[in-house]
DNA sequence: AAATTGACTGAGCAATCAGTCAGTTTGTAG
DNA sequence: CTACAAACTGACTGATTGCTCAGTCAATTT
């Protein structure tokens, strides 16, 4: 593996288990075992190197949910949302790190003054949103879904389900054993009566 | 005010809005118009200074919620669960800061570590958590909620409003014009059918 | 062989950090 | 007034921060 590759494997883990600031580029060196101005020749700032992760993180994500798209086929609507969930959580548990570092602040902060770092996460999350919201969309349109805004409705469930995946980060519940609880409540929500 | 109070309360603030690490104390001496030492004086260290505070927000929050509790009657459980959604949004309006200070990862690595800020965040969240169980246990004894898991279903409400306190945090939507939604997707999920 | 390149390094910089300490001011009680 | 403690301050420290820079080295191009 190339020092440059070492270097955001390692940056990775650490902005995300320690924040961006709590994360120094001093550590980072030693641990990915270069010197410290290596760091420096690859990325010309810690920001840089902060939006250079940004930036694998959505490429991996919007790769992961194309073949996800590809490969998943649903009888109804209904059942498209419950396959997504079951996506949303498989993503956020096969890249515990990745969504741990969405989780945090400073990316969400950064967003504000950098347009980029900005077009990164809206990428992200109008993924995961769109994908919510055209399974509604096809519910209704079978009949397995009732009348309701799909843009946010999709909303809620988000917040529903990433606030799950924050549980786990956090330790204070274990999401797996939620997971049957929120597919019948959403189940219940969107269901045509 | 006096010094001691000054301190608390732009040191809610700075934390909130930046983070603790990103919080100086030599800036908020400054904001408090006193003498970096000062700070040092009345809390012995920096992370003492975050305890104080994340004290405040438990007390706080506490009380909120038990004059909430006295003040307000409802017809059954159900409309109980909709005061309570109700209730946790005006009190992460009325206060923004503290919200936010509780949505950032530092408590929450703290308390890993510190068996007291583990108890000030355990509190606050049973406080709410607890809550919504409540009035779902009601209203499944007033017949107006149907059968299923009080705890876990709070815990899936919690999760779905505290998204939405996120959403506005992070300006990605405006969580008021989703309250209508909110309220009545809990009452498909919760309704007695 | 000479020239050029990209990858990498060690030494060191100015700035900032949380925290200390000796000493001064302030409020209050006798 | 004196006495005393609590509140407060400015000057300071050692450690750490992100980042720079001159220069080394192996591989490739001319």
């Amino acid at each position: 593996m190339s020092k440059k590759q070492a270097i955001l494997l390692n940056a990775t883990k650490l902005f995300s288990q320690k924040g961006y600031k709590d994360t120094s580029m001093a550590e980072l060196a030693k641990r990915t075992g270069s010197a410290g101005s290596t760091i420096f020749y690859h990325f010309k700032t810690k920001e840089a190197l902060f939006l250079s992760i940004l930036k694998n993180v959505r490429e991996t994500i919007i790769t992961d949910f194309n073949r996800y798209l590809k490969e998943s086929r649903f009888e109804n609507g209904l059942e498209m949302v419950e396959g997504a969930i079951s996506f949303y959580l498989a993503c956020a548990g096969r890249m515990e790190d990745q969504f741990r570092l969405l989780h945090r602040h400073y990316p969400h902060e950064l967003a504000q003054a950098n347009p980029l770092c900005r077009q990164h996460l809206e990428a992200i999350y109008e993924c995961f949103i769109d994908m919510f919201a055209q399974a509604i969309g096809h519910g209704q349109k079978d009949g397995s879904i009732g009348i309701l805004s799909a843009r946010k409705t999709a909303l809620i469930i988000f917040s529903m389900v990433d606030g799950l995946v924050r549980f786990n980060t956090y330790n204070l519940y274990d999401a797996g054993s939620l997971y049957d609880e929120v597919i019948e409540s959403c189940r219940k929500m969107l269901k045509n009566s």
